[in-house]
DNA sequence: CACAATACGGTACGGCGTACGGAGTCACAA
DNA sequence: TTGTGACTCCGTACGCCGTACCGTATTGTG
């Protein structure tokens, strides 16, 4: 996809070009960060931009090429974070791969709708080579292979996305309207009604303790739990992570 | 969503119904199996079935819910896969966590289509819950707190979820055809113009070591090699767990 | 100044989910 | 026994979607 690169033959010929790929993809960026993936219809885009819905397949080839380019823009957009965060992280490689899980969590916060795209594939834009590649640096010479190294990251990578994925959806039900509380209320009397103490023993005794709540209202309660939970597993994973270490750098 | 629990009164004054909520669940999940997720449509699906396309709509009340129909019966699936390898695995919480996340990565694999549902949203159907219930147990009774339980599986689940959507899209490319081959030579002969050795230093090293190479044909050498990065993966994530554990259990 | 190349955008096609309403089928009350 | 109302099945149609096609307007070049 040599749009991501924005090299290619460009036209002398003809009338000038009224937008930019650029303006484009931004508009399709806030159209997805404000309304959701769904709302990123070409003729919703088109019309927000002002112009005829078949302009944009002047600029773009279809709408799986632009989704692609929306990927790399939010990638781009992770890569200034990270430079932000890096003047004060200069720890070894913990500190840096902790930074660069943040600025993923960061950016799937920022833009829920990233999850929702049909697999971050390797688009092999410019920016997520940037990212990969400072992934990569954030581990490289602390004594692990080649092989090793890419499967750390995408130890990290793919957690960090888990998580997101699987916390999209409550946020995305907090969107919803049903008035947040009768959903609750209503789901969990369905609950009660189903639910077998004898089944679920465990379940059951955690509801007891109260894990499961403080799902109700309180969003940014909730916002601070799913926080806390990420930052949780993050710890764990780096754990993992650095008992490898400390084993490849003993042994050899 | 009482149909999952299939509980809800019955009528008794009409026709008889010439199909299952059965027997739709699992015709699209073979459809979903065989063709992805966008096959399911509800006309293909009444076709298969031989039935007309609004018929559904008698079983199920729209799509979405015919998708969540779908998810727990895969859990099901996974529950019984479970049991199969339960009897094997007694050695405590680390095997035991260890099978839950294989189950998983297997319920991944047989049916793709599963990450790209929009986000495996609690359900709350009754293999769903059966599924969390064990995996609770799993971790149940080590010396973690309530909390700290949640978020271990959170984690693992978070973690075998985001390498199996990271890793779908790689399965998908296999699946177009385009030849494959041409693709990768094509793909690469792009890199070679763009790739700048300068600003990705590391990547070039590690390209130079072949970390990125055996993309090409070789099938299932590449399964091999996503279900060792998976493995690997795995391992980090439960040594990182096990710190956690070590530490509750000297503390206290 | 003519011409070729390009940008713009209206119309239209096939596909999606599903609302609506009509026709046929069955259990039960009268 | 028969009427009635609940229920199933499903054809039609509506409003979305992505996008193929093609006419028209605009531009730089020979």
């Amino acid at each position: 996809m040599e749009l991501l690169w924005g090299i290619g033959p460009k036209p002398t010929r003809g009338p000038k070009q009224g937008l930019t790929i650029e303006r484009i993809v931004d508009a399709a960026v806030a159209l997805a960060d404000a309304e959701g993936l769904d709302a990123v219809a070409m003729r919703r885009l088109a019309e927000a931009l002002e112009v005829g819905a078949m302009s944009l397949y002047t600029y773009v080839p279809g709408k799986a090429e632009l989704v692609d380019l929306m990927l790399d823009r939010v990638y781009g957009d992770q890569l200034t974070d990270m430079v932000a965060r890096s003047g004060a992280g200069d720890g070894g490689w913990r500190s840096r791969l902790e930074a660069r899980a943040r600025a993923d969590w960061a950016m799937y916060e920022r833009h829920p709708w990233v999850v929702r795209t049909a697999g971050p594939r390797p688009i092999l834009g410019p920016n997520e080579l940037a990212v990969q590649e400072a992934t990569y640096a954030a581990v490289d010479g602390i004594g692990l292979t080649g092989h090793e190294m890419g499967a750390v990251i995408t130890l990290v990578a793919g957690y960090v996305g888990g998580v997101a994925r699987g916390i999209a959806e409550v946020r995305a039900e907090g969107e919803t309207q049903t008035s947040e509380e009768d959903w609750w209320t209503e789901r969990s009397a369905m609950l009660d009604r189903v639910f077998d103490a004898d089944r679920f023993p465990v379940s059951t005794r955690l509801a007891a303790e109260g894990v499961f709540d403080g799902a109700p209202d309180a969003e940014d309660y909730l916002a601070n739990e799913i926080r806390t939970t990420f930052e949780f597993g993050l710890e764990r994973v780096l754990d993992g992570i650095a008992v490898l270490v400390a084993e490849r750098n003993t042994t050899t």
